[in-house]
DNA sequence: CTCAATGCAAAGATTTTGCATGACT
DNA sequence: AGTCATGCAAAATCTTTGCATTGAG
């Protein structure tokens, strides 16, 4: 945490309109510096080694402050809990990044936009999240040695 | 519910490896008469219609018997708490079906292989989930009504 | 000095689990 | 008959909130 960090994430702050703390500076750095889609508690351990006296909430508001300001995104924006796939059909997803609300869309009709185009419904696309399910080399091999 | 669903239910169950119950197959054409992404309360809601003395719990058991079954689909494999992204290249998501890792996988990787086929690090696909994030048209006026 | 951020503890929301009872095969 | 499913209540997670205190601008 030297000062060039220190410089960039006043930046950061700025751009975000949000007030400079050291615990948010350094929960910023744990974020830059791990790998992978950790979780607040994974961040807070991390942070905790930093400030051994910061609370798990205040993780909590500094993750959500990060990614309303978008300087992180979060993986998943369904992640609150179960939702059941009713259409059967093969489709996707509009998935609104404010209001969080789903509505499908047929593939057809997904011309794969122009980035920050309008698709017909008037649904302005900011990005594309897609994920490749199937099964991962371990589960794979567990899988196979399963009776 | 005519003796068409409840033949059609048994062979679904059959080849699911589920006992047949008369609680799984009002969940069955809940979910299968309903639009959208429904929670589990949701369905538990609509179930409940049909037989008041069903518990909240079997509904989520039932639920996870049909997506282990393969009968439905979860929305999202990542809902169970927030994850942040750190990698703040363009990327996508390898997800297991089985242990629901995430592995990143950059947009160059991803040659949009064929259907079941096997990514060069070993994963095999079973389908793509796309989502397109952005603003919904209601979120879109209303942020134009915002001062 | 003023407003926002933090820490703590308690509450809320969602999901899972243990176990006794009852239903399917 | 034996196994699996159900219902209930309690527990386990994960996340948010209210409020007093502290810190940033």
């Amino acid at each position: 945490m030297n000062a060039n960090d220190t410089r960039q994430f006043r930046s950061v702050c700025e751009s975000a309109g949000l007030a400079v703390t050291h615990q948010r500076q350094v929960v910023y750095e744990v974020l830059r510096s791990t790998h992978g889609h950790p979780s607040p508690e994974e961040v807070y351990a991390r942070v905790r080694r930093k400030i051994p006296s910061i609370s798990l909430a205040t993780v909590y508001k500094t993750i959500h402050s990060f990614i309303e300001g978008g300087i992180f995104h979060e993986v998943s924006l369904h992640h609150g809990s179960l939702r059941v796939e009713t259409n059967q059909t093969p489709h996707h997803h509009l998935v609104c990044t404010h209001c969080r609300s789903i509505h499908d869309i047929d593939e057809s009709e997904l011309g794969l936009t122009t980035q920050g185009g309008k698709l017909p419904g008037g649904f302005l696309v900011e990005r594309y999240a897609i994920d490749v399910l199937g099964r991962c080399p371990a589960c794979q091999q567990a899988e196979g040695q399963a009776t």
